[in-house]
DNA sequence: ATGGCTATGTATAAATA
DNA sequence: TTATTTATACATAGCCA
């Protein structure tokens, strides 16, 4: 890849390496981004020179994402060779009910040496947490669907309200109508049957 | 550096999508390793396959080593450069929308070989997979609690609706008392009331 | 430190097994 | 799939400004 083979080793000629290192470090960077083009994939690259200056590149806008996502990784990596351990008492924490559920968490809380737990020990906890984290998430998606089943009942009930009412201000008027109608002809009522009618209309 | 020119973007084809981030991943980490003897410096690579799977070179013992001394620096730089800017970005930066979880999650779907995943694949999975779960009950409740505060709205509203209507019968209630008061006073009723009766009465 | 310039070593795309 | 082969494209060592 140049005129001469070049053994793997550290340069020890000050200039050619730190000239060797800046056109490595350009083709590394076009390599990753080809990379992560190419094959549609995350890409991170970081290098510090040895006098500690800093060149990056990321196929994401920043590169804190990736290693969030690294670290992540490495965090879920030590944590399955803890489970590897542990299968049968990860069973038993399954159903509680809520308040022993609470009381166990708060127990757990109380303790103060929570950095010498043992592995099982933590596993245990993981497990109490989220049985914790699961009825929480249940009983809150409980207490939301109820809020709008009752809300939607409340609903219903003013429509219909409002609608008997409607009704009863809509027959008013429509009365009301029918009296001017009779009043313009002229025609002498007859009081003979108004009681009842009266009497009906206190009822509503 | 093949039978033929490639043009820089993403390749279609599946299989030799797959093909060629095999070979040139292993090719990045070997330029990253070259460059990191040759030069005596410290690289670090770190790639995530579109299935989550971490592939990582690390010129020291391990990369953590290096993200952190990356994030030192990143956060001292943040610090002189600007306080404001970046506080609302980071927060949406670890969030993805809805469209790109379920796109995440339909894309490791589509692989045919989730059988034969190792536990590190499987554990990276999970973690795509927990946070695919998180955005969808993030949402979820975010659209429970949005239904509440509708109905509480609708609620509202109704009753005024229904308050309004109230006070109208009300009066119309109080106007016929007093008009009622009237007609005992002058022993003749009024006609007001007894319009259904005579539309009746026009009918015969 | 980069930025050409070549000659040459390497990486890799496509084909093949 | 993964490994090998082969023809090419690319990266870069050494050199000069």
């Amino acid at each position: 890849m140049g005129r001469k083979k070049v053994e793997i080793k550290r340069i020890e000629d000050r200039s050619s390496r730190h000239a060797t290192f800046s056109k490595r470090r350009n083709g590394l960077m076009k390599k990753a981004k080809q990379l992560s083009i190419l094959c549609d994939v995350d890409v991170a690259v970081i290098v510090f020179s040895s006098r500690g200056r800093l060149f990056e590149f990321s196929s994401t806008n920043s590169l804190t994402g990736i290693t969030q996502r690294y670290h992540r990784n490495v965090k879920a990596e030590d944590k399955v060779s803890a489970e590897v351990n542990d299968t049968e008492e990860s069973k038993y924490a399954s159903f509680m009910t809520m308040e022993e559920v609470l009381q166990t968490v708060e127990k757990q809380l109380e303790e103060p040496d929570v950095d010498d737990l043992s592995i099982t020990d933590l596993v245990h906890l993981e497990n109490q947490f989220e049985t914790a984290l699961t009825q929480t998430r249940f009983r809150k998606t409980h207490l939301l669907i109820e809020s709008i089943k009752n809300l939607h009942d409340k609903e219903k009930l003013l429509i219909e309200e409002n609608k008997v009412l409607d009704d009863e201000i809509g027959s008013i008027k429509k009365k009301e109508a029918n009296e001017m109608a009779v009043d313009l002809n002229n025609i002498a009522p007859t009081p003979m049957d108004c009681g009842q009618q009266r009497e009906t209309l206190y009822f509503l």
